[in-house]
DNA sequence: TAATTTATTTACCAGTCGGTACATAAATGA
DNA sequence: TCATTTATGTACCGACTGGTAAATAAATTA
């Protein structure tokens, strides 16, 4: 709806800061930290902004915490949207494992995952986000045993097999690597459980 | 050292609580918030203590909870001991992933490991109790790999098999499962995820 | 009974928690 | 220029944080 008007924006103040970098400040915090171990002070010295900044820009801190996973899920090297593209579910699986191995040996991030790690033993305050991080984690999973479903469909995984339980399992692998990465196992050394977890997934053909 | 005195036990007002059970309590609360999610309100509550007595008792928050993640590592069913004595490393990872299993979908106690949850991310406070969970989870493994390599020179697992590794690929499992549990899998699909990670280990013969 | 030792209770500490009221600053359109 | 709108900085709110000082209570030994 751009009307051709030399108004850069909107009305009022312009903001001082952009809301994305911010927003990438605070999802590198929870990252770290998880909910209940970052303060607003933690928040508003890495976003370089002061409270009633962040809160008129992000509403509080747990719906920070949301639009800073949401930012987190989307990230554009997200391994996960790519290993569904992949052409059999054997390829997905693969993708997946070596995708996340890689991933979560990459030091330019913090350690493993914001979704499992962000509140998983939490206070009451964080009972609803804690929620909406067990739904992300299942509706991942449910992703894929979708994914897996249609490979049967498709042939490329015997009749046998169960698509959830297979993407429980995947699930189950990629959730426990995440932990391993925390305490000190290096690329190599992931890239060798996505080796062996893959031996127990129906090989093609 | 007993000497056949009426006297009850040691000088002094007796406390009044019985310092196991209240331990028990601090345990589960920690298990089921974890150390940044839990207060000392949250755990006077829960033990029927008041802070004075907790302290005198228990040292600090941080030296209470080593010494209930000590409990809940000796805890009478723990099935990390027993699985480590089965005869073969097979076996050793058969009965420690059904085991687990078992015991995650046990509804007695709070859900996942308090090793795993207690401080995954957390505030800098908990860095030291972080780390001392980390140091537990990869003892844990070094233990597991330690009883592979028996199994290697007793000559139950292949010479080409790497202890290290299957110990990280079965830590990586267990790990996960703790989280799928979290997640609302039930004991059926966690046996599932058990028997699917058991087709990715050295086959005995 | 008296002195000693340890546990409990109450009340409090400074610091931090998440969140906000209010005055001011910087942009807009009229 | 002036009213309007939005963002910022400061200063504050009550509640809670982990931790403790001090008085009292209950056991011991002498």
């Amino acid at each position: 709806m751009k009307i051709g008007q030399k108004s850069v924006c909107c009305i009022g103040r312009p903001r001082a800061f952009d809301s994305e970098k911010a927003l990438e400040k605070a999802l590198e915090v929870f990252w770290r930290k998880g909910y209940d171990g970052t303060s607003l002070a933690d928040l508003t010295d890495a976003m370089g902004i002061n409270k009633p900044s962040l809160y008129a820009a992000f509403g509080n801190k747990e719906q920070l915490f949301i639009k800073a996973v949401d930012l987190y899920e989307n990230r554009p090297n997200s391994v996960f949207h790519d290993a569904l593209m992949q052409k059999t579910a054997y390829a997905v699986a693969e993708y997946m494992l070596y995708g996340v191995a890689d991933d979560l040996a990459d030091k330019s991030h913090p350690n493993g995952c914001v979704i499992v790690q962000g509140a998983l033993s939490c206070s009451e305050a964080a009972a609803s986000v804690k929620e909406a991080l067990i739904n992300k984690r299942v509706g991942h999973e449910a992703k894929i045993a979708e994914r897996f479903a249609e490979a049967k469909a498709a042939g490329d995984l015997p009749t046998s097999a169960d698509p959830e339980a297979l993407a429980r399992y995947l699930g189950t692998v990629l959730q426990g690597m995440t932990i391993q990465v925390t305490n000190g196992s290096d690329q190599q050394q992931l890239r060798e459980i996505a080796k062996m977890a893959l031996m127990a997934f129906p090989q093609p053909q």
